[in-house]
DNA sequence: TCCAAAATGTGTATAATTACAACAGTTGTA
DNA sequence: TACAACTGTTGTAATTATACACATTTTGGA
């Protein structure tokens, strides 16, 4: 390995040192969601948010299952008061699943939650520090670009 | 809402970016560890290698378990190969949980796997860029003060 | 020494997640 | 119009995660 990449090396396990206080105010912003809901329930919520009204399959396939698992899934979802089956517009046999005001507000709840638990990190800081953190992590969103909405799924953020 | 306020929220939006992208890394690094084993199969694995060898019961407090749960669980973990009970040199009624040669190497490559992320995305940014990155999260770090390791484990990270 | 406390494991039970196969409407097209 | 393809749901079944109550072994102190 040649100087450079040592030092890139060093520079990426930096990074990834310094990360987790971030990756720890995103764990707790999702504690209490976890609490009513269990993980894949909420990535389903999540995939919604993101996404509006959704065919089943559609979601299904997002979620990597098959149809007939997500059925009697979503039957709990249903029965929670989370999502609500639809009928579809165009198609009488697709159903479209949506948030229920309580599933948005949950999911408004944790996104809100976090980002109260970044306002006060940010909040112990100078104003020269916060220019500087803002600055520094729109170039990383920017350099990372939009993670795939596939990948976040897997925890279900 | 008066200047500063607004700044704030700037910069937590900003912030709120980086940990979506963040995540994306994380979340892709566990993708291949989740076909193997659990999320809560993970976690433990990841609770072994930061606390090496460690009695039963503490682990099943760090996971939200009751030991009767966790004697169970830890039988699929034995029987996957990825942890193995010892017997603790301090009395024989504690029982020490140790991550196996697999169970270590499942932890090694999804932090690999990150650091490999991580990279990745430095490596499309200026050097002066990398460095402001690597000062912003250490700012935000600071401020935040050390994550309990209960909040990431959340995530199973 | 003897017994309460500690640490773990078993018996039993429930809910969640998952798949495969088969079924029932619905749609579009040959 | 008739039939194949599409979309979703049930029947059935395995695995996992979880708890409560109780049993077993070990420890440490009265």
């Amino acid at each position: 390995m040649d100087a450079a990449s040592t030092a890139d090396a060093r520079a990426a396990d930096a990074t990834l040192a310094a990360s987790r206080a971030l990756l720890g105010v995103v764990a707790r912003s999702m504690v209490s969601a976890l609490e009513v809901v269990t993980l894949p329930q909420f990535r389903v919520l999540v995939v919604l948010s993101a996404a509006g009204p959704t065919r089943m399959g559609a979601v299904a396939e997002r979620m990597g299952v098959i149809p007939s698992t997500f059925s009697r899934f979503i039957d709990r979802m249903v029965a929670g008061g989370w999502v609500e089956r639809t009928s579809s517009p165009d198609s009488r046999r697709e159903v479209l699943l949506e948030l229920t005001p309580s599933g948005r507000r949950l999911v408004d709840e944790v996104t809100e939650r976090r980002r109260e638990g970044i306002l006060a990190v940010l909040s112990a800081m100078t104003d020269k520090q916060q220019g500087a953190v803002h600055h520094a992590l729109q170039a990383f969103a920017d350099a990372a670009g939009e993670p795939p909405a596939a990948d976040l799924l897997t925890l279900g953020i």
